[in-house]
DNA sequence: AGTTTATGTTAACCTAGATTAAGAGATTTT
DNA sequence: AAAATCTCTTAATCTAGGTTAACATAAACT
């Protein structure tokens, strides 16, 4: 399957394209192979893309003052990722964008995909649609965020995310969970 | 200036509306007074509308299981407030959404938005890029969750939101910021 | 106006999770 | 394959923030 494919797959799910809108996509779309512990994106540089990951791994954090990593998103095959917040406003990223396996993305420019979401309803509605239900996720997070113990959200993160547990790193998924290695360790061994 | 003038002015920052889509929008909006500690989302129930804050302020929280509550949003004049995993999933509540001042607001139904977003592709680019936006906003509020200390919270808080700081009950504030009214009145008292 | 009920403050004590440090396994690099 | 560099675990100690309780204020109801 073409890696073009894959994203029609996936767009497929929301809503449907005329061959057209295929071309357009297909014309702004370039695909990329990066390497593990490659970034690609960094804080001071605009983030210019939507990065759609047609196989592989990434993460994007951010570096507090005091020199801690903090994991705001872990994606895989078929997820968006970005420094959403620079990509939104077009203002210098906070955040690292770091590959976590070899990895081919599809990146999408934010000055062409304006446009052509203004020229094809259907691909408005496809960033609408899934953009809401983005939010409405992380929505649950917040609320998991200032309501549950670490050891609830790291369940809830097994139970959501179960393919992520084998292929992440434990430091990072701590890191994702706000808490640091050393206690994530201690909640597995209370867990068995 | 009526209450479809105050939305259109809102819709206008992002995109133009023609007549007819204005009238479209119209007939989908139903206009609704609510009095303080009025309830207009609750747990068990699927949230139907978008609600548009025409004049008010209402908070969206949740109930844990030690029965303490924790506020997810606070919304004020041309704030939407809703359920929002609820609405977007079309699956029961689990928050509640309170009024906290007598207030006035435009419900939009799911049921007439969806449709209307498919028949009108500048309504869908205007919730495309407001909920862009608003999920943009609320990566920061998750990354402050992570990683900022209670009253590094607070004060970005203040920043942020300056006339809520004034019009919202403290104890509302703390369960926002995820902290109990007790802590958040220590840090006040340190501040000064 | 006076009584109830909700909100905010202060202080003493208590826990979830951080930090530090040291050792054991894994991976990478040479 | 050895050396170097990460990652994970365990245990001791420390701290941000929670809990409880008592009192002070301010709203809301009669």
């Amino acid at each position: 399957m073409s890696t073009h494919n894959k994203l029609f797959n996936n767009i497929r799910r929301y809503v449907s394209l005329s061959d057209e809108e295929k071309a357009g996509i297909i014309e702004i779309c370039t695909e990329s192979r990066i390497k593990k512990r490659q970034f690609i994106e960094q804080p001071g540089y605009v983030s210019g893309y939507r990065n759609y990951v047609i196989k592989g791994a990434f993460r994007s954090f951010f570096l507090s003052n005091e020199g801690k990593e903090h994991t705001v998103q872990i994606a895989i095959d078929d997820w968006f990722v970005s420094d959403f917040y620079s990509y939104i406003t077009q203002t210098p990223a906070t955040l690292f964008v770091e590959a976590l396996e070899d990895s081919l993305i599809l990146r999408m420019p934010y000055g062409k995909i304006e446009p052509l979401c203004k020229q094809y309803h259907s691909l408005s509605e496809y960033f609408r649609v899934t953009t809401e239900k983005a939010f409405a996720y992380s929505r649950n997070r917040t609320l998991s965020n200032i309501s549950k113990s670490a050891e609830e959200r790291y369940l809830e993160f097994l139970g959501m995310y179960p393919d992520m547990a084998q292929r992440i790193p434990q430091k990072i998924i701590a890191s994702y969970l706000g808490i640091s290695p050393e206690f994530l360790s201690k909640i597995k061994k209370n867990l068995t």
